[in-house]
DNA sequence: TAGTGGTCTAGACCACTTT
DNA sequence: AAGTGGTCTAGACCACTAG
């Protein structure tokens, strides 16, 4: 069957298939490479990279001389897609408003010191910023940025261009960390969010940095009714 | 040079470099996959592995003819793991103990029929448990099952093995959504958590299918303070 | 030490898309 | 029409590890 599918895929979908309806179970072990290309009549290198895809997508494991086995599905947790603010907001239907509050050279707390790898007291720019979806704020965001990491920056007013989307599109980088959990509205953010006092709002912390080199350090708070993450049902493992 | 490292693994990292260098910008073409293997002395599938990797990472879009360019850093959000619940624990350096609160079978509420395909007054298992570390309750989970999605589920007490757990090992699915937002503990809610009416709590609503027919939705939540969500640079794109 | 996966090559044909 | 990526093959050698 298939027709225009490639071959490798028709071996990787049937080797799901296996796995999802059962025929294999957890802790069984796949056919070799071998097999598995005179089962479905191909070369070597094609059940190589089926297996291969099955493996990095986290449905088996594959060790030399011990074989190919089913893991667990539980292994590894799930992938979750953080959508950009102007995204979100779009896909629920509001028009997209950034605005400035203030830009500043500041001296480097102890937390955001840790999180750019600098020494307390070091300056680095701090900006805050809140994302609007119509007349409500969608997200306030505190930033520190790493002057020596981001060439240009000192130039930047951030009057009409987000630090998060300037900074995507002028700073390589290579590793981004993040932390979520839920928290309790302060004063003060409550005044920026518009919100009351002790309203639960959705926290995201993120750290940005190239090969070690921290670049910039952001606290986000949205709204803890109206803010969502989702995870699609899209797995995309490899062969986009 | 390398040593032992594959000759792929050496072109994409070579060329990741060049990217994240700024030598390739944004728009960029990079050379095609015939000049790759003459640069490097290697053979075109080489060549090609290596760059199918930077695409399935992000890095770079691929077009017949068009050849390949380098992507915006931006495009796609950012993925995050959802740990288990006994590694979370675990992680923390608490001790893990689940506790069954109740099991019953109930008819589906329109929210849980609608998560699940189902009609509303369908019977489904409705199952509330507890999941504890050392002497505080690290999340409350409130669970629907479908039963004629999870053959064997009738005969499960989950006095000591958590629905989650046994489903799992038990039930194959194909696909899961995730939906985190941030919630205020309400009165019933603070009760099984030990906290006070309003405190900041991490909900997940997660829903779990195997090919359009749904298994099970489960609606767990986390004290804010101590709950976090984490990603770590771990980009995971194709080969683990 | 034998079996399995990991990688590599040289060459080939095809599919797509720009020129 | 031509250039680029997408896939495939047959065969090869190496690396790792269970028996």
């Amino acid at each position: 069957m298939s027709g225009q599918r490639p071959i490798y895929r028709t071996v990787k979908n049937a080797l799901q298939h296996r796995i999802e309806t059962g025929a294999l179970r957890v802790g069984d072990q796949l056919p070799s490479e071998e097999a598995i290309a005179q089962e479905f009549d191909c070369s070597r290198l094609t059940a190589h990279r089926a297996v291969r895809e099955l493996a990095a997508e986290g449905f088996v494991e594959r060790r030399r001389r011990a074989g190919t086995t089913v893991l667990p599905r539980e292994r590894g947790g799930v992938l979750i897609r953080i959508p950009l603010i102007r995204d979100e907001v779009a896909a629920a239907g509001k028009s997209y408003r950034y605005e400035l509050i203030d830009l500043k050279s500041v001296a480097a707390s102890a937390r955001v010191a840790s999180d750019l790898g600098l020494a307390q007291g070091d300056e680095v720019l701090a900006v805050r910023c809140r994302h609007w979806g119509d007349r409500t704020v969608w997200q306030y965001e505190e930033r520190w940025i790493n002057p020596a990491a981001a060439p240009g920056v000192q130039d930047q007013s951030f009057l009409r261009t987000s630090p998060n989307r300037w900074l995507l599109t002028h700073v390589p980088y290579s590793d981004v960390t993040h932390e979520i959990t839920a928290v309790a509205a302060t004063k003060a953010q409550a005044v920026r969010l518009g919100l009351a006092i002790g309203a639960p709002l959705l926290q995201t912390r993120r750290v940005t940095s190239l090969h070690g080199t921290g670049i910039t350090t952001v606290t986000l708070l949205h709204p803890g009714g109206t803010y969502t993450l989702r995870s699609g049902p899209a797995q995309d493992g490899t062969s986009a």
